[in-house]
DNA sequence: TCAAAAGTGTTAAGTTTACACCCATGA
DNA sequence: TCATGGGTGTAAACTTAACACTTTTGA
């Protein structure tokens, strides 16, 4: 019986985090300036390893809570990456994440100290391993889902407008969405609140902000925006 | 450098097969009843080991292969389960996938020898470990895939009947469709050929059987059925 | 007073849904 | 001749897409 196992190789095992934030309209991802080996001055996802003690969710949790501060963020899997040559300098598996956060919210003195900076989605450079790879498959799953399920309000802060939600929306699908439509899209969904606060910083005349309602959303049938 | 890797732990990686036929108008998975610890005389899916010279992806090709005999099968990931108790004996981590086969053309010889039985989808016994959530997890990875893409074609023969097609659509959406709309929606597509066989073995009266043609498929724009 | 972003309805086109009967055949 | 599964069209309901001007206000 014990032998069951250990016939088999053990190999280590990471989790990579594709870390999306919305801002100016734009996505960008939260990517390393490496300052050490494997991979040092090039550009790389953040990631780490899987301990005894952590299941491989609980890693991932934990390896973005180290380079952003926040907990409690939206994650999802994107998939294993398991080829043989995949990191050169060791056989490692690695389980690639894709998280959304609000741009405003996150911890910069980490992000400072891990050397991270945001990159503009549509002006990647080149990666770390297959790290590139990893990118590609996250944007994928990550604008599937957000056509599944409204997901892309972790993107915004708490109170946000019409005209950022639509830019958002814009952005994830590559494509310019009619306003007048787009509005009366929203207006029939209810677990998008308007509010009585107006942001004045975007225009003169102030735009109403807007709240998406969780509670609301888990109550109605309605999948997407 | 070479601390870099070895401060952390090892893991024995597993992967574990959700295999989907489709017979009698019903979904099925192929499952074993154990002959072998752990869990000897439970329910399981098909797993093994991923070994030091094959990719994540090349072992559950491997282990399908080991089951059923073929090879080219539609294969995807579902996701991985890395949970730490998950497997009571040590620590393993599983990558679970879900393959799409035609189910008439399995080795008999090889499934019995594995004990491995089909089962229909609505009448599944409690399995080993996580695996009834790997199954719930492909389930829905398997439906939003047929969503998107005309991935079902792999769970029938080359060629097959519009009632065929049809109820393979119901046991993947759980619904019931119309049939004339139905046909209509199939007569869109030119990726569904008609051919001039007949297939006289469920009517008196005969049925045209369709092939899908890949190629049209690729060079149409429309996703779905 | 004007520049800049916010806000607002209607119509045509397209898609989806609902629905019932005749056909061909072998037993 | 009849039981069985195969095959076919239309109209109403609904959804999506296209389109341009007025409002508000701070500088």
């Amino acid at each position: 019986m014990q032998e069951y196992y250990s016939l088999h190789p053990r190999f280590y095992h990471a989790v990579d985090c594709i870390i999306f934030g919305f801002s100016g309209g734009e996505l960008n991802l939260l990517l390393l300036k490496r300052k050490f080996d494997p991979g040092m001055g090039e550009w790389s996802l953040m990631g780490g390893f899987v301990q005894e003690d952590e299941s491989v969710d609980d890693a991932a949790k934990r390896v973005l809570f180290e380079l952003t501060g926040l907990t409690n963020v939206f994650m999802e899997q994107v998939g294993v990456f398991g080829k043989v040559g995949r990191d050169p300098g060791e056989r490692v598996i690695s389980t690639a994440y894709y998280a959304l956060i609000n741009i405003n919210d996150y911890d910069r003195q980490l992000v400072e100290s891990h050397n991270a900076h945001w990159i503009n989605i549509n002006e990647l450079p080149a990666l770390l391993f297959d790290h590139e790879q990893m990118v590609e498959r996250a944007k994928t799953v990550m604008k599937v889902q957000a056509e599944l399920q409204p997901t892309c309000f972790s993107l915004l802060p708490e109170y946000f407008t019409l005209t950022q939600l639509q830019s958002l929306y814009e952005a994830i699908n590559g494509a310019a969405l009619d306003k007048r439509n787009f509005r009366k899209r929203v207006a029939e969904r209810d677990f998008i609140e308007k509010t009585r606060l107006i942001d004045k910083t975007t225009s003169r005349r102030g735009a109403s902000l807007y709240r998406f309602n969780e509670e609301k959303y888990n109550n109605s049938q309605r999948l997407k925006i």
